[in-house]
DNA sequence: CTCGATATTTAGTGCATCCTAAATTGTCCG
DNA sequence: CGGACAATTTAGGATGCACTAAATATCGAG
């Protein structure tokens, strides 16, 4: 099945499948466009790209149509994703690295670095299961959480819910912003007010009340919280079996 | 005086830059075969190369002569070696990668991370100057210890010497033997006897005399050891000033 | 001093990746 | 239904880096 492969994918083409990996999850299907402006480079260069990796088996390519990831390509940029992952880990964690510059430094370093440092990495770090920006980190055999989370921006005025992960890492500014309001991964947040037209939302994380625009919101996304209730213990151990559902391949 | 380079240089092109200042520092000139050897390509690709990193500034060639470092090229070949050698010694030292393997996985890493992690790498280390092979480390501004070593081979019989350095990381092989006979350095290694013709070296590495042959004992960089003597102080802080005096640039 | 072995360079290619400009196709609106 | 416009592919090139085979330079031996 596998194509004669040179053995060893290289830089770019590691880049392309994990871009179309990502783009296949949000919009359903990755288009020339969309995968150019994702890698700053030229849609002829995509066209280019997908010839070729369509012919190595990685992807599945309807001229004009879009791309598809082969079970060969997917196996390949979830891979490259768990390493990307890991490697954030291991720089916010252990040496300190700002969240918002560990995404440069991973992009690089996951294609360098051997599987044994990736499984060494990793076992330092007791094998974790999200990255710093809250994403998940697939298993070495290619399992990956792939929930779907509501955004900021869809909650119910009054309500209160539980910051997953933020839906891109790519934004530095967009990242130091949501640290500076303390919105990280396992933060609660409620949303306080929101401003008709799709205007600004006020939040309430911990004791502050942060107002943030609803671009910002969608970008981070958010799973229901359990609100125990302060004195009945009834309700704190809800099943909630639908939300919880991890869809795993 | 810089060359208007694409401002970064490329993977091989910091890897011939690196090999081409070893082989300068060892045989005081870096031929063409030899690079070609050292990096496994062909003589032809290498004359390739040197014509474009002449080209940029890097290097001085005079065809069919040989080829040498202009400033700008020992600058850049001894930035990359910091990244390798402080990369190994991290991978040793805190994730306990053995000292036979840390050199191939440092060959690549060298080329991905940004100074910024290097120098974050170099300070959890505690800003260390030599490499697990005891290689000694440039330091951010370029200089380096440069001091010639003499090897074990040349060490006459009934001396006693302190382990340097191995001439180099790169055959596991070598290292792993090493290990086992507990030569690393700082170890102290006597030599007991020598074999005629070239013949294989008795040694006593603490409690055990291991023999090996000349090939190996000419890889092994030792110092000479100021052994305290057991009751009278006279001789112990003997002043050797030739031997330890620093070359740096 | 000349010859031949050896080292080195030149010539001619191939492949991966990128680009711009020019076709071509798909879609959707009037 | 027929264009117009946007998306996409094709055509034609460039760059970096590798290779093999052929030419050429160097140098030591006789
Ligand atoms: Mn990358
Ligand atoms: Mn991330
Ligand atoms: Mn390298
Ligand atoms: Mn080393």
């Amino acid at each position: 099945m596998t194509a004669p492969s040179p053995r060893a994918l290289t830089e770019p083409v590691e880049d392309y499948l994990k871009a179309i990996y990502e783009l296949e999850r949000r919009n359903g299907a990755a288009s020339t466009s969309e995968v150019a402006l994702a890698l700053a480079v030229a849609p002829a260069s995509v066209t280019g790209m997908v010839r070729r990796l369509a012919a190595q088996g990685y992807l599945d390519h309807v001229p004009y149509r879009g791309v598809q990831l082969t079970a060969a390509g997917r196996a390949a940029a979830l891979r490259t994703i768990r390493r990307h992952r890991i490697l954030e880990t291991y720089l916010t964690q252990v040496l300190g690295y700002p969240w918002d510059r560990v995404h440069d430094e991973a992009e690089r370093l996951e294609h360098a670095a051997s599987d044994e440092l990736i499984e060494c990495l990793a076992a330092a770090l007791g094998h974790p299961t999200s990255d710093p920006h809250g994403a998940p980190i697939p298993t070495v055999d290619g399992l990956v959480d792939e929930r779907v989370h509501r955004t900021l921006a869809d909650l119910a005025v009054g309500h209160t819910a539980r910051m997953v992960r933020v839906a891109s890492d790519k934004d530095p500014d967009l990242l130091r912003y949501l640290a500076d309001i303390a919105l990280r991964p396992g933060a609660e947040v409620t949303l306080v007010a929101r401003a008709p037209y799709d205007g600004p939302l006020t939040l309430r994380i911990g004791e502050a009340q942060p107002i943030v625009g609803p671009n910002l919101a969608a970008q981070v996304l958010v799973e229901p919280v359990l609100t125990p209730a302060p004195a009945s213990a009834a309700s704190a151990t809800e099943p909630k079996p639908a939300a919880s559902r991890a869809r795993r391949r």
